[in-house]
DNA sequence: TTGTATGCGTTATCAT
DNA sequence: ATGATAACGCATACAA
């Protein structure tokens, strides 16, 4: 009993069905586990396909089923190339990306389903993006939108292809999302602060043009307010680690005698610190920081940074949840789930 | 002259034919460029094409083509899913890791050929994905690896399909691979601090097991040693910030009167730079620090770090490059092409 | 230069 | 329960 060299050419159906003395139909039928299979003759088929190594061939079984297996991660961003950065894809960097990507595989792979990743960063490539997922060229989209105004949510919606997106859209849709309770997060920081005590509080919020900019101060200004008459001064960010550190410079600015901060993003935060050490204030004593996300870069912020923890890893993997049940039941209606963000203590409030 | 409406099924190329009045062989001759087409009726096919929206069905081409105008980028890594910490892909959230990806994206977005994001993180993932690998599903691989000892680029090979590797394999293989002088930064990061007068010198190592790990030591000993008597003390990190922060403590133990040191990984650095700070050390007064990769974590450091720069998105440029040049002239031995470091001087050394 | 005809490997319909 | 057979949309060898 030796054992052949693998042919050249992949094993088909065919070849399989030779081998089990079956039809290539009742091949069909195991592999897709229908139940009207003999016991025995599913044991030789399995055997056949064993002895062959068959597998599938996606493209044949794509084209009669119009189903391809894969769905698309798609990032939207605004172009920023330079020529001292050529390189696309700011998003790609970002902490939260690789959480992202980890939680939807966590469901994808278990199930076979296979992710392409594609980027959309101008007018055209956002054309050719939709024209493209139109095709049928993947069964569904999860998109991460890196800014607002992006018209690449209501160019979805036209294409009737089942999509979820990463974070309550700028103008409401019929797409179903996940998102943190960005008011809720915010709460939390501003509670943490105040029950520190502390009374001349900033804040360095995200762009005001992003749901989760606007969402983050407005829940901070809410529960402070309840706190009673603090005063709150808020200075605009961009969420990246260089627009942190000039928003706090600002920040100390408009309030020198600042004994707590809430920054809306940890990178924005390791950019903050920073300016804040420069400036010879020690944290937590002087001024007490939290921040938002709980990335990776809360803990490489030195002291390690109190922040608003956004289950990302989890969220994905719902993403993924939702656009599977959205791919199998077609009827089914668009629906968005909201996840509840927790306070992580660490050392810099 | 009125739009009609978009048809609820796709159009083919028989649709296209139809319209331009001419045969599905020519449409099809028009959308592959074929020289040997009338250029009245390229023109008419053209219109057609614009007029019926028609985008290739990439299954039915596929499935004659035997390519699928798809690669994958495989991520391998050691599973080390914990209860704490149930996600998948360290990778994932490593700076490096989204570097590559714009690298990649930026010369395969342009030739249209999408990038399939897998994951290998024990035997079974491994087996069941050279198996999908093997079935000519993607035309060529990407390799990621980030342990040493990893049996995928062997399995690679027997699947015949073309492949690059990131970093030179721990075995010689047949297979392409794209990498920076790993001796040759540590070189300049030896002469550099050398340079500076430094003369109690330790380095946190990568892992011993791993080739980038091995070089980067190799090479900074080596050129120490150049430099005269300098006493190197060195301790093994592991490529992560908290395994840097780790060995910087023990780096402290066994060479108090530091005062200069190389750290294999901005990363490690971002995690070693607080223990520091902690003793009391200032940076670069009383400790000269010098990293390696030039990743985001370079700027995250406080001081922002001097470090040796692997010009990674390039690198992965050059992998899809000589993948595509691989997957398009069948025959074409292996080739692998090594980038030169630079120094990249910040605060810290 | 253009059209006709065939086959790629699978699922699905329809007999049996 | 099983087996023929017809699509699925495309590229291409061959004929014209």
């Amino acid at each position: 009993m030796s054992s052949d060299p693998p042919p050249p050419r992949p094993a088909t159906l065919e070849d399989v069905a030779l081998v089990a003395g079956v039809s290539r139909a009742t091949v069909s039928r195991v592999i897709n586990g229908a139940q009207t299979v003999d016991p025995a003759l599913r044991r030789a088929v399995e055997r056949a396909i064993a002895n062959t190594r068959y597998v599938p061939n996606r493209a044949a079984r794509s084209l009669v089923t119009r189903r391809t297996g894969s769905i698309a991660l798609v990032v939207s961003e605004e172009e920023r190339r330079t020529v001292a950065d050529p390189f696309i894809g700011r998003m790609f960097t970002d902490p939260y990306f690789g959480r992202v990507v980890s939680g939807l595989l966590e469901v994808l792979r278990p199930v076979g389903v296979q992710m392409l990743l594609m980027l959309a960063d101008d007018d055209v490539s956002r054309t050719q993006l939709v024209s493209y997922l139109q095709q049928g060229h993947v069964d569904g989209v999860i998109l991460i939108s890196s800014h607002a105004a992006d018209p690449l949510p209501a160019m979805l919606t036209s294409t009737r292809l089942p999509a979820v997106l990463s974070g309550r859209p700028p103008q409401p849709t019929r797409i179903s999302y996940v998102d943190a309770d960005q008011q809720a997060g915010a709460r939390l920081a501003a509670d943490h602060l105040a029950g520190l005590g502390r009374r001349h509080i900033g804040t360095v919020s995200g762009p005001m043009d992003m749901p989760a900019g606007q969402d983050r101060l407005a829940g901070f200004r809410a529960a402070m307010a309840a706190h009673g008459d603090h005063e709150v001064i808020s200075v605009e960010g961009d969420f990246t680690q260089a627009g942190g550190a000039a928003a706090m410079k600002r920040l100390l600015g408009e309030l020198p005698d600042l004994d707590g901060v809430f920054i809306a993003s940890d990178l924005m935060a390791l950019g903050a610190l920073p300016v804040l050490h420069g400036q010879g204030r020690r944290l937590p004593e002087d001024v007490a920081v939290v921040g938002f996300d709980d990335s990776s870069a809360a803990l490489a912020c030195s002291p390690p940074l109190t922040t608003v923890r956004q289950p990302v890893e989890e969220m994905a993997a719902e993403m993924a949840r939702l656009l599977l049940r959205a791919i199998n039941e077609p009827g089914r209606p668009a629906q968005s789930v909201i996840f509840q963000p927790t306070l992580v203590v660490r050392q810099s409030a």
